[in-house]
DNA sequence: TTGACAATTGAATATCTGTTCAACTATAAT
DNA sequence: ATTATAGTTGAACAGATATTCAATTGTCAA
């Protein structure tokens, strides 16, 4: 009779280390939260955005023409940036200005910009 | 006669502005590997699989029971993370034990699970 | 060699996601 | 008021992706 109360098809070889582990487990909010973060900069377009936000608050006109793209699809990824809290957005006149609304999100973008520049070098 | 030599459906605001962030802009290859790393990162179970592999190495079945997952399900993340050399892997009889490849890639989530932690209490 | 278990892999499916298109709102100028 | 431009938004479509299921490989023990 296998002691397994989860829906794994298999026992922990090392059970110890195992129930630890769920132990220090933070609750699913916590990795949907972190998932849901990464999720928003896991996409070319976005990153693009991010990187251009970096150098100075553009407008959506602005962002389209850096991405070449149209201003509706730049607008759809502003927009869930923005649910996400990662841009925050200012009005001015016809215009609405975008910028990175945390300093954070530039911390952690540049040094993984840098993890991935390293990286080019090495194996493969 | 729009001076638009792009793919967007507008004119810049700011085309000074605009010139120097194109000039600034690393290849579309970079922004790939951007987005290619969070994307890695951007799911509820691949990050539980980090951090737990934060804590200790561990096989397949010992994840498989702290994710209460399926070996195969695990395995396939697995198989995508080690692809991105975000996990390495070395084998010890019939067991194949993960670990965190690179140090950077610790320094990065926890640097996240800070930032996300400090959001919570904030707005929303 | 045979059987058992750890792990991987490919195909299939259900779900999610980025872009396009068209319609719409908001602001400014005539 | 009307027109033009900036921006947003919803529906739809195409492409990507996580999990499941079944089959397969690799290792150890009998």
């Amino acid at each position: 009779m296998p002691r397994n109360e989860f829906t794994c098809d298999c026992n922990a070889v090392n059970s110890e280390l195992v129930e630890n582990a769920i132990k220090g487990m933070p609750a699913q909010s916590t990795f949907d939260s972190l998932a849901c973060f990464y999720k928003i900069l896991g996409d070319s377009t976005r990153c693009k955005i991010i990187f251009a936000l970096l150098q100075s608050e553009m407008c959506v006109c602005d962002l389209a023409n850096v991405l070449s793209m149209t201003k509706s699809a730049v607008s759809h990824q502003l927009g869930k940036m923005r649910n996400s809290g990662v841009v925050r957005c200012r009005r001015e006149g016809k215009e609405v200005y975008y910028s990175l609304d945390d300093e954070h999100i530039a911390e952690i973008f540049t040094v993984t910009v840098e993890h991935i520049s390293h990286r080019k070098g090495e194996k493969k």
